[in-house]
DNA sequence: ATGCATATCTGGTCTATACCAGTTAAATTT
DNA sequence: AAATTTAACTGGTATAGACCAGATATGCAT
């Protein structure tokens, strides 16, 4: 009847999540390292680790790597059937959001990308790539391919913000249908690298093509999201 | 400049994809035992388990609790805003569903899904819940709250098949819109029995509410999904 | 004060071993 | 032949220790 077994990755995991609860932890605070946590609660840094990777699957905690683990704050609520920007509706989350331009270059189709946009090999195409996030932390890596074709002289817009605004305001172009497609995976290393996470870290990957209201295909839109940053809403109606 | 650090995680990774492409493994199929990889490659359990992670975070294979290990099958696309049925659209991908009737009960509304399908506590509500698959491999469990007060009678109806083509066929009654929210996280220990997971599981856990054409919620989808047997696929129109 | 080298902290990965708990197949009994 | 027990698997979890690599802070020289 003695309790042998005290020290399970369940008890720390127990012990983390009510540091959470009681308030001693808050979103974006540092937990204790690894070594600590182990030497508090008498067990060894594997067990920790089990823990801290279970409490980060469920979306309670998330690393930057190398640096230690964070308390996750809650996640962005992204409905894509609404035509909001992300500067606007993560600010209307009372979070505050950033945006970098990582990359701004003149590209040609290839196969892959021609099959999946609907468009022939060889087509010209805009490649901007964006690292986006809320408070210090980077959410989502975004590849957008445009077409020039339809969107003549786009390379040499600012497009930081919103590249939907530049759109609908500087071509008079409003989207039609939109296709979304969104698969759980992990991150490469370099998406790993800029979002400041372990390599192989869960993510969401969601694919967006956008049509315009003729039909024509405007836009491939590439993101890869933490997974634990992001809910997705979508209303549909019949 | 010997090659003095020779198996790493990665280089596991590597070995197991090429017999996955080769075509030794084939979806479904079991992979060696976690031993007799690590003897093979010349490793430790960890580092070989360390790899099978990996490759499980990517959705490539999938484990079968205490069973082995297993090369995953396509992912199920699923189109929510497509009123198609489970049975048919896996079937139509070229895969043999089935579903399983778990439980059915009346229960009346508690506060947590009276506030998340908007009616008053204590409405009362007839629960399903189901299992779900493809092929061998159970892919999700989901718990369906209907209301009694629009669909009198309901839990006499046979539900193991389709609870919209009965609430279409013997209600008359149709969809109006729907409200999906889906975010990633973990298994709970009953969910991941059901699904033959370990505890911890990644998924994908989808929300959907349903309202009538005058805008009555209908009823609360609640889905638990294995993370890698899904592809989600929305086309909306503007 | 500023720039730079350095020590120290963090998580990331690995070796080696052990025991536990369901699953499955083989041996035994009925 | 069928049912039951048993043994041999499988992955799941834990201990204990080591070294690596990037991030951060420290202290020294300018």
């Amino acid at each position: 009847m003695t309790a042998r077994k005290a020290v399970t990755s369940a008890s720390v995991v127990t012990y983390l999540r009510s540091c959470i609860n009681k308030g001693d932890l808050n979103p974006d605070d540092k937990l204790p390292s690894e070594r600590e946590i182990s030497e508090r609660l008498q067990t060894t840094r594997v067990t920790t680790r089990e823990a801290l990777k279970q409490l980060e699957a469920k979306g309670v905690i998330y690393r930057s790597n190398r640096r230690g683990w964070f308390v996750t704050p809650d996640r962005i609520k992204y409905d894509p059937s609404k035509a909001m920007f992300f500067m606007d509706y993560v600010a209307e989350q009372g979070q505050q959001p950033f945006s970098r331009e990582l990359q701004k270059t003149k590209i040609k189709a290839d196969a892959e990308i021609a099959v999946m946009m609907g468009v022939p090999i060889g087509e010209p195409l805009v490649e901007l790539q964006r690292l986006r996030g809320s408070g210090v932390r980077p959410v989502y890596v975004e590849r957008i391919l445009l077409r020039e074709k339809l969107l003549p002289g786009i390379d040499k817009k600012d497009l930081e913000n919103s590249v939907s605004r530049v759109i609908r305001n500087d071509y008079q172009t409003e989207y039609g249908r939109i296709d979304l497609d969104m698969v759980v995976g992990s991150l490469s290393v370099t998406d790993a690298e800029l979002l400041q996470a372990p390599a192989g870290y869960t993510s969401i990957t969601i694919q967006r093509l956008s049509y315009d209201t003729q039909g024509e295909v405007l836009e491939l839109d590439l993101e890869q999201w933490r997974h634990d940053a992001l809910q997705l809403k979508v209303s549909l109606s019949s």
